[in-house]
Parts: structure tokens; sequence; C-alpha cells
RNA sequence: GUAGCCAUAGCUCAGUUGGUUAGAGCAUCAGAUUGUGAUUCUGAGGGUCGUGGGUUCGAGUCCCAUUGGCUACCCCA
């Protein structure tokens, strides 16, 4: 019936909307900035090139490409048809698409610290708020085209960075009302550790996929999926133990110690949590031993952000440690921490739990009738001046009966009515009615300004 | 990429084993009311039932295809 719309998996946010997200990204920008961060935009596409292969098959697969143009023009066509049989036999081709859409905020990071780092005053801390594509299914949670809100630190190693980005989240869950968030953490090296234990050390990959959806589908049907991996029943026993670990942080290095012993990289992991969970009892953090993330370039701690458990959500956040990921880029030795935030997600979570305040929607003070031509000329006169007040105010279109006028105050919510007719020009008046209690008074314009401040408690 | 559910007015939906001209609430517009609304009353407009095909004397209803939406898997914020 419609014939027009939006792709699918993206969003119109229409003005309520768009309040409550910004009320989320002010919120997020400001606990940026006080943590330190500066600001950093990319391009909403990047060459294809920057993007390939860095989030492995499944993520490869997610971009959207982008046609090239020109491909028509004859001198392409040889160009084109290459590119198209390439395509045909699942090989990725800059022949057709050099460059895609973001499919998040790290890698173009990278790419600049990259492009940069002559420039760049190390540690460089940027925060970066912009939207990311990925064609993956939409479904509950998950679009299209979403706001991530990312804070990175490069250009040092030292765990204080990880002890602010935990407070960052903590700040800012807090501040939005979500205080029983979680923080899961857990570090690459003890994964790394646990699959040497096994001895199967380049089964990694195929443990950690299999192991982060523990709380998810329960160790049954992550043992048959580590079988089906063709992992040893010694590996998958060594593996049960790993995550039978339980108990209190402390506990759980306790448990770590004694299983991954002589291990130097885990005892590095170790370490590492150890310094973590100690800096950071003032926050929901937990150290969560199923906690892998899948994207492979992350060398040391990782993190993900789990909503309050009443609410059916994925992560809202995540991020975790890289110690080469300019090295992608030609740079090597500039390691780097970063988090983000989902801002879609938290969104989705924060009206399933009612946590946005009511006074969010920002809406015109005063309303002026327009009573006629000479009438709407002194309202005119008025407005500016309250608007120099900081009062924000318009006048309606047109001179019609007063109750359409009354019914579209209703209707966008703006608390004041303000009425110049024959009369109140005359004399140099105003009425000034607030609608809510029906109230009403006439009083000089001159005083009007004052009595509408106090009014609206401007 | 794989699977399940859904699609009727601007919105939320009803619609009997297939049977006359497809309904309700809300919203919109007009009037009762030429300077006072939110709470009243009256009336009006608005649908080729997602699209295309089939079965049937007859399809919103049954069958097939297709498009779109939602949900789940894979993966992920």
């Amino acid at each position: 019936m419609n014939k027009v719309g939006i792709p699918q998996g993206t969003r119109d946010f229409s003005a309520s909307i768009v309040e409550k997200r910004l009320y989320i990204l002010n919120t997020i920008r400001a606990v940026f900035q006080l943590y330190g961060f500066e600001p950093l935009e990319t391009p909403a596409m990047e060459n294809l090139n920057t993007l390939i292969g860095k989030y492995g098959e499944e993520g490869d697969k997610l971009l959207f490409k982008i046609l090239n143009n020109g491909l028509n023009d004859p001198k392409n066509h040889d160009k084109a048809k290459r590119g198209f049989e390439s395509l045909m036999e699942g090989k990725s081709t800059t022949d057709l698409t050099e460059r895609a859409l973001r499919y998040d905020l790290t890698i173009p990071f990278a790419r600049y610290v990259a492009m940069h780092h002559g420039q760049l005053t190390f540690p460089y801390k940027r925060y970066q708020m912009q939207p990311v594509w990925r064609a993956d299914r939409p479904q509950k949670g998950r679009y299209r085209e979403f706001t991530q809100c990312d804070a990175d630190i490069v250009g040092s190693k030292s765990l204080i960075n990880e002890c602010e980005l935990a407070l960052i989240y903590h700040r800012v869950f807090t501040s939005l009302r979500m205080e029983n968030y979680s923080l899961q953490i857990n570090h690459r090296k003890i994964l790394y550790a646990l699959a040497e234990l096994t001895g199967d050390a380049n089964k990694l990959t195929d443990i950690t996929v299999a192991i982060d959806k523990l709380d998810k589908i329960g160790w049954q049907k992550v043992s048959e999926e580590l079988i089906e991996k063709q992992l040893s029943s010694e590996a998958i026993n060594t593996i049960e133990k790993y995550l039978a670990i339980k108990g209190s942080n402390e506990e759980i290095l306790v448990a770590l110690k004694e299983l991954l012993q002589n291990k130097t990289e885990g005892e590095k992991g170790i370490e590492d949590l150890s310094f973590l969970i100690h800096n950071l009892t003032a926050t929901n953090t937990r150290i969560d031993l199923s906690l892998a993330r899948g994207l492979n370039y992350y060398t040391g701690t990782i993190f993900e952000v789990k909503a309050p458990q009443d609410v059916k959500m994925g992560s809202i956040g995540g991020g975790g440690r890289y110690d080469n990921l300019t090295g992608l880029f030609g740079v090597p030795d500039i390691p780097g921490v970063g988090i983000s935030f989902g801002v879609d997600r938290i969104y989705d979570v924060m009206e399933e739990l009612k946590l946005f305040p009511n006074y969010l929607t920002t809406r015109t003070d005063v309303l002026f009738f327009n009573l006629g031509k000479e009438e709407s000329a002194a309202s005119f006169q008025l407005m500016e001046n309250l608007r120099n007040e900081g009062i924000s105010a318009e006048i309606f279109h047109e001179a019609v009966k007063m109750d359409k006028q009354f019914k579209y105050a209703e209707k966008k919510q703006i608390p004041v009515v303000a009425i110049i007719g024959n009369n109140e020009l005359e004399e140099n008046r105003v009425i000034i009615k607030h609608l809510a209690t029906g109230k009403q008074e006439q009083i000089s314009t001159a005083e009007s300004i004052l009595y509408l401040k106090t009014l609206l408690k401007k």
C-alpha cells in the first residue's frame, strides 16, 4: 500500500525519541570529557581495504559495501566483469567496490592513529560518537544502523587506563539510573593459557567462541560444540574445570592460579585482573571466565557490560585491550585499550525499565493567540522581548477561532497562552493564561515578562 | 545466510464452517459556540483487506508465490 519506506533495520527518530537519545548521548559525552578525552569524527565510509579482514570472516560478510561509480563506462567494462566473476566465487574485490560503510569505530580510529601518529600527543585519549552499519538481519536490540560511543586510549600499556574506562562505565550507568548494570571482565592471556593447557593452542578461537555462549546455552551445548570442533575429551575436561570456577573475584583468582600454574601468559593475565578488581571495588566489576569476545584483535583485558538482569538484552557495551591495532596499518608498537557504549540498546533497556526522566521534552513556553493583524503585530514585539529573556514563544499561524488555537497549545503541550486582542491592544496589556490551572491574568506588557519568568520558573 | 509468526481506515485492532453494501475506538475535519480549550453533543471524510496468481457460483477468510515487518539461530552493540 505504502510504496515509500526506509531500508530494513533503519529507523526514523521522532521528536520524543530524539530527545531521549540526546539525553543518553549528552550524559556519555559529559563523562568522556570529564575524564579528559577529546572528540574525533571520521567519515561514514572507509576504503574497503581498511575494513576487510579486521572483524573475521563473519564480519566481512556484514560490511555494507558501496558500489563503485562509473562501472558502466566502457573503459571499465573489463574491470567490472572481472570483479563480478571473483564476486561470484565468493572473493572480495575492489574491482566492484572500493569503499564500505564503517562497521565500528575502533578500526577507523586505528586507521586515524596510524595516519597521524606523528602529530598526536601520546597517550592519545579520544572519544567518538557516530553511527555504524552492519548488514545483519534485524531483530530485538539489533539494527542495521546504530550508534556507538567509544572511548580509547592509545600509546600506553598502563592498567590505570583500564581502571579509568571502568570508572567511566560506572559513572555513565549510575548517571542514567541503571545502577545494577554489571561490568564483566576477563583477560585474553588467561584464555590463551587455557588453550595452551588443553594442548591445542591453535584452537583458541574455537574455544573462545564456544565458551562465550555458556550463560546462554549451558555447558551441555558448549561441550557439544567443542566436540564438533574436534577437541579431545581431556581438553574438554580441562575447559569444564576452568568454567566451573566460581565465587567472589578473589576466589576466582585463587582457583585460576592453581589451574594455570606455570603458564607465564596466564600469570600475567591473573596479575592484571587482580590489579583491576582491587582498584575497582566501588564499581560493579565482576570477573567472568566465560567472557571471550569474538573480535580477534584483543590481547589483554576484555570488557563487556550486561544490562540489569530482568531485561532480556545482550551486551550494551564492550571493549578491551589491543597491543597492536595500528600494526594492521603499518605502524607497530602503539598499544591501546578502549570501550564502547551501544546507545540503541541502552535506549531500549531504559525504555523497558522506564528510566527516562519526564522533563526531557523541549516545548514552547508561550503560545500567542492570533486575533488579527494589528493584534499580532503587538504580539510579535512582545515575543521578541520574551525570547531575549530565554522564554521560547510562537504565535498561531492564522487568525482563527480561539477554540482551535487552544487545541494547538494543548497538543503541543505549551503550558501558557498569551492573548492580545482589541481591548488589550488599546490598553497595552496582555492576558496570560496558565493552561493547567486555567488561571488567567490581564497585566501590562511591560510587567508580563517578569510575570512569565516567575510562572515558568525561569 | 537459515527458520517460525504476522500483514484489514492515519493509529490500535474486531471480522463467525467462505455468503448481501467490511466494522469499532482513537485521530482528522465541520457544526452546536463571532473573545476562552482540555470533560459534552451532532455530523462528515477516509479501505481495489500488503502485492500477484489460483480454487470457488461467491475469497478479508482457503492454497501458492512475492514484498515488507517482528522473533529466533549464526554472529553481535
